[in-house]
DNA sequence: TCAATAATAGGAATGATTACTAATTAGTTT
DNA sequence: AAACTAATTAGTAATCATTCCTATTATTGA
Protein backbone atom coordinates (compact mmCIF):
# COMPACT_ATOMS: atom_id res chain seq x y z
CA UNK A 1 0.00 0.00 0.00
CA UNK A 2 2.27 2.75 -1.28
CA UNK A 3 1.19 6.23 -0.38
CA UNK A 4 0.41 8.56 -3.25
CA UNK A 5 0.98 12.25 -3.32
CA UNK A 6 -2.45 13.61 -4.12
CA UNK A 7 -3.37 17.27 -4.41
CA UNK A 8 -5.79 16.93 -1.54
CA UNK A 9 -3.26 15.35 0.79
CA UNK A 10 -0.70 18.01 0.00
CA UNK A 11 -3.23 20.79 0.45
CA UNK A 12 -4.29 19.38 3.81
CA UNK A 13 -0.72 19.29 5.03
CA UNK A 14 -0.12 22.80 3.71
CA UNK A 15 -3.14 24.07 5.60
CA UNK A 16 -1.85 22.66 8.87
CA UNK A 17 1.66 23.98 8.37
CA UNK A 18 0.50 27.41 7.31
CA UNK A 19 -2.11 28.05 9.97
CA UNK A 20 -0.36 27.84 13.35
CA UNK A 21 -1.73 25.15 15.59
CA UNK A 22 -4.87 23.53 16.95
CA UNK A 23 -7.06 23.03 13.91
CA UNK A 24 -10.04 20.75 13.96
CA UNK A 25 -10.80 18.50 11.01
CA UNK A 26 -13.66 20.85 10.22
CA UNK A 27 -11.29 23.83 10.25
CA UNK A 28 -8.97 22.10 7.82
CA UNK A 29 -11.92 21.16 5.65
CA UNK A 30 -13.09 24.76 5.39
CA UNK A 31 -9.63 26.06 4.61
CA UNK A 32 -8.77 23.52 1.93
CA UNK A 33 -12.24 23.68 0.42
CA UNK A 34 -11.57 27.22 -0.68
CA UNK A 35 -9.22 25.93 -3.35
CA UNK A 36 -10.68 22.43 -3.74
CA UNK A 37 -14.44 22.99 -3.75
CA UNK A 38 -15.25 19.31 -4.22
CA UNK A 39 -13.21 18.23 -1.21
CA UNK A 40 -14.91 15.72 1.05
CA UNK A 41 -14.77 15.80 4.83
CA UNK A 42 -13.99 12.10 4.82
CA UNK A 43 -10.88 12.84 2.78
CA UNK A 44 -9.73 15.26 5.44
CA UNK A 45 -10.18 12.73 8.21
CA UNK A 46 -8.50 9.98 6.23
CA UNK A 47 -5.49 12.11 5.42
CA UNK A 48 -5.15 13.49 8.90
CA UNK A 49 -4.91 9.92 10.08
CA UNK A 50 -2.35 9.10 7.42
CA UNK A 51 -0.28 12.14 8.29
CA UNK A 52 -0.52 11.37 11.98
CA UNK A 53 0.59 7.83 11.26
CA UNK A 54 3.64 9.21 9.48
CA UNK A 55 4.37 11.52 12.39
CA UNK A 56 3.92 14.60 10.23
CA UNK A 57 1.03 15.93 12.25
CA UNK A 58 0.11 15.47 15.88
CA UNK A 59 -3.34 14.72 17.23
CA UNK A 60 -4.41 16.62 20.34
CA UNK A 61 -7.11 15.23 22.59
CA UNK A 62 -8.04 17.30 25.57
CA UNK A 63 -11.15 15.40 26.54
CA UNK A 64 -13.44 17.81 24.79
CA UNK A 65 -15.10 15.43 22.37
CA UNK A 66 -13.12 16.94 19.54
CA UNK A 67 -9.67 16.33 18.13
CA UNK A 68 -7.24 19.09 17.21
CA UNK A 69 -4.34 18.72 14.81
CA UNK A 70 -1.06 20.56 14.51
CA UNK A 71 2.24 20.14 12.70
CA UNK A 72 4.96 18.28 14.54
CA UNK A 73 7.56 20.78 13.34
CA UNK A 74 7.74 22.68 16.59
CA UNK A 75 7.68 21.19 20.06
CA UNK A 76 5.62 22.77 22.76
CA UNK A 77 3.03 21.84 25.35
CA UNK A 78 -0.45 23.19 25.95
CA UNK A 79 -2.41 25.07 28.54
CA UNK A 80 -6.08 24.26 28.14
CA UNK A 81 -8.70 26.50 29.69
CA UNK A 82 -11.42 24.36 31.22
CA UNK A 83 -13.93 27.19 30.90
CA UNK A 84 -13.64 28.43 27.33
CA UNK A 85 -11.60 25.50 25.96
CA UNK A 86 -9.01 27.94 24.67
CA UNK A 87 -5.52 26.59 24.07
CA UNK A 88 -2.27 28.40 24.81
CA UNK A 89 1.16 27.14 23.80
CA UNK A 90 4.00 26.81 26.28
CA UNK A 91 7.51 26.66 24.92
CA UNK A 92 9.45 24.02 26.83
CA UNK A 93 11.82 21.21 26.05
CA UNK A 94 11.24 18.36 28.49
CA UNK A 95 11.66 15.27 26.35
CA UNK A 96 14.93 14.10 27.83
CA UNK A 97 14.11 15.00 31.41
CA UNK A 98 10.84 13.16 31.25
CA UNK A 99 12.32 10.09 29.64
CA UNK A 100 14.97 9.88 32.31
CA UNK A 101 12.36 10.10 35.04
CA UNK A 102 10.16 7.46 33.47
CA UNK A 103 12.99 5.01 33.14
CA UNK A 104 13.58 5.29 36.86
CA UNK A 105 9.92 4.83 37.68
CA UNK A 106 8.35 1.49 38.56
CA UNK A 107 5.84 -0.25 36.32
CA UNK A 108 7.38 0.52 32.96
CA UNK A 109 8.59 -3.02 32.30
CA UNK A 110 9.19 -3.77 28.63
CA UNK A 111 6.93 -0.98 27.40
CA UNK A 112 8.49 0.77 24.45
CA UNK A 113 7.77 4.47 24.75
CA UNK A 114 7.54 6.36 21.46
CA UNK A 115 6.28 9.73 22.58
CA UNK A 116 4.34 11.49 25.28
CA UNK A 117 1.55 13.95 25.81
CA UNK A 118 1.57 16.60 28.48
CA UNK A 119 -0.90 19.36 28.97
CA UNK A 120 -1.94 21.64 31.75
CA UNK A 121 -5.54 22.36 32.63
CA UNK A 122 -6.72 25.48 34.35
CA UNK A 123 -8.33 28.85 33.76
CA UNK A 124 -7.05 31.35 31.24
CA UNK A 125 -6.65 35.02 32.03
CA UNK A 126 -9.82 36.07 30.21
CA UNK A 127 -12.02 33.53 31.98
CA UNK A 128 -10.71 34.51 35.39
CA UNK A 129 -12.36 37.86 34.75
CA UNK A 130 -15.64 36.95 33.07
CA UNK A 131 -16.44 33.41 34.10
CA UNK A 132 -20.16 33.43 33.42
CA UNK A 133 -20.46 34.03 29.70
CA UNK A 134 -17.61 31.67 29.00
CA UNK A 135 -19.18 28.89 31.02
CA UNK A 136 -21.80 28.23 28.37
CA UNK A 137 -19.28 27.60 25.70
CA UNK A 138 -17.79 24.46 27.15
CA UNK A 139 -21.17 22.82 27.45
CA UNK A 140 -21.71 23.38 23.78
CA UNK A 141 -18.29 22.11 22.94
CA UNK A 142 -18.74 19.01 24.97
CA UNK A 143 -22.10 18.23 23.46
CA UNK A 144 -22.13 15.84 20.54
CA UNK B 1 -27.91 23.44 43.75
CA UNK B 2 -26.95 21.36 46.78
CA UNK B 3 -25.64 17.92 45.97
CA UNK B 4 -27.57 15.01 47.39
CA UNK B 5 -26.18 11.74 48.49
CA UNK B 6 -28.14 9.27 46.43
CA UNK B 7 -27.67 5.52 46.45
CA UNK B 8 -26.75 5.60 42.80
CA UNK B 9 -24.09 8.26 43.21
CA UNK B 10 -22.56 6.45 46.16
CA UNK B 11 -22.60 3.13 44.31
CA UNK B 12 -20.92 4.69 41.28
CA UNK B 13 -18.15 6.12 43.42
CA UNK B 14 -17.77 2.80 45.24
CA UNK B 15 -17.41 0.98 41.94
CA UNK B 16 -14.60 3.26 40.85
CA UNK B 17 -12.79 3.09 44.14
CA UNK B 18 -13.12 -0.67 44.42
CA UNK B 19 -12.12 -1.65 40.89
CA UNK B 20 -8.62 -0.32 40.31
CA UNK B 21 -8.41 2.14 37.46
CA UNK B 22 -9.46 2.87 33.92
CA UNK B 23 -13.15 2.13 33.84
CA UNK B 24 -15.38 3.33 31.04
CA UNK B 25 -18.83 4.70 31.79
CA UNK B 26 -20.18 1.46 30.34
CA UNK B 27 -17.99 -0.57 32.71
CA UNK B 28 -19.28 1.36 35.68
CA UNK B 29 -22.83 0.95 34.42
CA UNK B 30 -22.49 -2.83 34.25
CA UNK B 31 -20.91 -3.10 37.68
CA UNK B 32 -23.42 -0.91 39.48
CA UNK B 33 -26.36 -2.40 37.62
CA UNK B 34 -25.73 -5.69 39.39
CA UNK B 35 -27.08 -4.18 42.60
CA UNK B 36 -29.24 -1.47 41.08
CA UNK B 37 -31.02 -3.17 38.18
CA UNK B 38 -32.98 -0.06 37.19
CA UNK B 39 -29.88 2.09 36.87
CA UNK B 40 -29.77 4.28 33.79
CA UNK B 41 -26.65 4.90 31.75
CA UNK B 42 -27.41 8.59 31.76
CA UNK B 43 -27.23 8.56 35.54
CA UNK B 44 -23.74 7.10 35.33
CA UNK B 45 -22.55 9.79 32.94
CA UNK B 46 -24.13 12.56 34.95
CA UNK B 47 -22.59 11.38 38.19
CA UNK B 48 -19.19 10.78 36.68
CA UNK B 49 -19.26 14.38 35.62
CA UNK B 50 -20.34 15.54 39.05
CA UNK B 51 -17.61 13.49 40.71
CA UNK B 52 -15.04 14.76 38.24
CA UNK B 53 -16.17 18.30 38.95
CA UNK B 54 -15.60 17.66 42.65
CA UNK B 55 -12.18 16.25 41.93
CA UNK B 56 -13.12 12.86 43.35
CA UNK B 57 -12.59 11.03 40.07
CA UNK B 58 -10.30 11.79 37.17
CA UNK B 59 -11.26 11.62 33.50
CA UNK B 60 -8.73 10.04 31.15
CA UNK B 61 -8.77 10.88 27.46
CA UNK B 62 -6.22 9.16 25.32
CA UNK B 63 -7.65 10.10 21.95
CA UNK B 64 -9.43 6.79 21.58
CA UNK B 65 -12.96 8.08 21.26
CA UNK B 66 -13.71 6.82 24.74
CA UNK B 67 -13.26 8.26 28.20
CA UNK B 68 -11.89 6.32 31.13
CA UNK B 69 -12.43 7.18 34.77
CA UNK B 70 -10.40 6.45 37.88
CA UNK B 71 -10.26 7.56 41.48
CA UNK B 72 -7.99 10.48 42.28
CA UNK B 73 -6.87 8.79 45.47
CA UNK B 74 -3.56 7.63 44.09
CA UNK B 75 -1.31 9.57 41.78
CA UNK B 76 0.27 7.91 38.80
CA UNK B 77 0.71 8.39 35.08
CA UNK B 78 -0.16 6.12 32.17
CA UNK B 79 1.52 4.20 29.42
CA UNK B 80 -0.94 3.72 26.58
CA UNK B 81 -0.31 1.06 23.96
CA UNK B 82 -1.15 2.42 20.54
CA UNK B 83 -1.77 -1.06 19.21
CA UNK B 84 -4.08 -2.73 21.70
CA UNK B 85 -5.07 0.42 23.64
CA UNK B 86 -4.01 -1.24 26.87
CA UNK B 87 -3.15 1.02 29.77
CA UNK B 88 -0.32 0.51 32.25
CA UNK B 89 0.21 2.60 35.35
CA UNK B 90 3.53 4.25 36.14
CA UNK B 91 4.18 5.26 39.71
CA UNK B 92 5.82 8.67 39.75
CA UNK B 93 5.45 11.91 41.62
CA UNK B 94 6.22 14.81 39.28
CA UNK B 95 3.73 17.46 40.30
CA UNK B 96 6.20 19.85 41.89
CA UNK B 97 8.95 19.35 39.34
CA UNK B 98 6.58 20.02 36.47
CA UNK B 99 5.05 23.06 38.08
CA UNK B 100 8.45 24.56 38.64
CA UNK B 101 9.39 23.98 35.03
CA UNK B 102 6.19 25.49 33.70
CA UNK B 103 6.56 28.60 35.76
CA UNK B 104 9.93 29.19 34.14
CA UNK B 105 8.61 28.57 30.63
CA UNK B 106 7.48 31.31 28.31
CA UNK B 107 3.87 31.77 27.26
CA UNK B 108 2.22 30.98 30.56
CA UNK B 109 1.18 34.57 31.31
CA UNK B 110 -1.69 34.82 33.76
CA UNK B 111 -2.94 31.30 33.14
CA UNK B 112 -3.97 29.67 36.38
CA UNK B 113 -2.89 26.03 36.28
CA UNK B 114 -5.02 23.66 38.32
CA UNK B 115 -3.69 20.30 37.24
CA UNK B 116 -1.97 18.49 34.44
CA UNK B 117 -2.20 15.38 32.28
CA UNK B 118 0.80 13.37 31.23
CA UNK B 119 0.79 10.08 29.41
CA UNK B 120 3.21 8.10 27.38
CA UNK B 121 2.32 6.43 24.11
CA UNK B 122 4.10 3.43 22.68
CA UNK B 123 3.90 -0.32 22.33
CA UNK B 124 3.34 -2.67 25.21
CA UNK B 125 5.34 -5.83 25.71
CA UNK B 126 2.64 -8.13 24.37
CA UNK B 127 2.11 -6.16 21.18
CA UNK B 128 5.82 -6.07 20.42
CA UNK B 129 5.55 -9.84 20.02
CA UNK B 130 2.26 -10.31 18.16
CA UNK B 131 1.56 -7.07 16.34
CA UNK B 132 -0.80 -8.40 13.71
CA UNK B 133 -3.77 -9.69 15.66
CA UNK B 134 -3.66 -6.72 17.95
CA UNK B 135 -3.67 -4.26 15.08
CA UNK B 136 -7.32 -4.94 14.31
CA UNK B 137 -8.43 -4.10 17.76
CA UNK B 138 -7.52 -0.46 17.68
CA UNK B 139 -9.51 0.19 14.55
CA UNK B 140 -12.55 -1.18 16.28
CA UNK B 141 -11.88 0.87 19.36
CA UNK B 142 -11.46 4.02 17.36
CA UNK B 143 -14.64 3.47 15.42
CA UNK B 144 -17.68 5.35 16.64
C1' DT C 1 -0.01 5.04 -23.12
C1' DC C 2 -1.91 1.84 -20.04
C1' DA C 3 -2.99 -1.12 -16.48
C1' DA C 4 -3.08 -1.64 -11.39
C1' DT C 5 -4.67 0.16 -7.34
C1' DA C 6 -4.57 4.05 -4.04
C1' DA C 7 -7.46 7.83 -3.22
C1' DT C 8 -11.60 10.56 -3.74
C1' DA C 9 -16.56 12.44 -3.28
C1' DG C 10 -20.72 11.78 -1.46
C1' DG C 11 -23.60 10.04 1.60
C1' DA C 12 -25.07 6.59 5.00
C1' DA C 13 -23.95 4.52 9.38
C1' DT C 14 -21.88 4.32 13.99
C1' DG C 15 -21.70 4.98 18.80
C1' DA C 16 -20.19 7.60 22.87
C1' DT C 17 -22.28 11.12 25.15
C1' DT C 18 -25.82 14.58 26.12
C1' DA C 19 -30.54 16.41 26.36
C1' DC C 20 -35.29 16.02 27.63
C1' DT C 21 -39.23 14.95 30.61
C1' DA C 22 -42.34 12.88 33.73
C1' DA C 23 -41.89 10.42 37.94
C1' DT C 24 -39.21 9.63 42.10
C1' DT C 25 -36.50 10.77 46.11
C1' DA C 26 -33.38 13.16 49.73
C1' DG C 27 -33.18 16.66 52.84
C1' DT C 28 -35.77 20.21 55.41
C1' DT C 29 -39.46 22.39 57.68
C1' DT C 30 -43.75 22.33 60.11
C1' DA D 1 -44.76 11.91 60.26
C1' DA D 2 -46.75 14.56 56.68
C1' DA D 3 -45.89 18.09 53.55
C1' DC D 4 -42.77 20.58 50.69
C1' DT D 5 -39.15 21.63 47.32
C1' DA D 6 -35.51 21.03 44.54
C1' DA D 7 -32.26 17.61 43.13
C1' DT D 8 -32.07 13.26 40.95
C1' DT D 9 -33.53 9.42 38.39
C1' DA D 10 -35.06 6.14 34.46
C1' DG D 11 -36.01 5.83 29.96
C1' DT D 12 -35.57 7.34 25.62
C1' DA D 13 -34.67 10.48 21.84
C1' DA D 14 -31.31 13.41 19.84
C1' DT D 15 -26.58 15.00 18.74
C1' DC D 16 -22.54 15.07 16.08
C1' DA D 17 -17.60 13.96 15.50
C1' DT D 18 -15.84 10.39 13.13
C1' DT D 19 -15.78 6.24 10.35
C1' DC D 20 -17.46 3.26 6.76
C1' DC D 21 -19.07 2.08 2.07
C1' DT D 22 -18.99 2.21 -2.96
C1' DA D 23 -18.80 3.75 -7.53
C1' DT D 24 -15.68 6.79 -9.82
C1' DT D 25 -11.28 9.24 -10.57
C1' DA D 26 -6.41 10.00 -10.48
C1' DT D 27 -1.53 8.70 -9.54
C1' DT D 28 2.35 6.09 -10.54
C1' DG D 29 5.37 2.58 -12.31
C1' DA D 30 6.21 -0.14 -16.40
Amino acid sequence: MNLRNTKQRQAILDAIETHGGHLTAEDVYKIVKRHHPRLSLGTVYRNLRVLAGQGTVRELDFGMAITYFETTKDTHYHLVCRICSGIVDVEMELEQKLMKLVEQASGVGGFQIENHRLDFVGICEACQVKPVQAAKQIRTLRAR
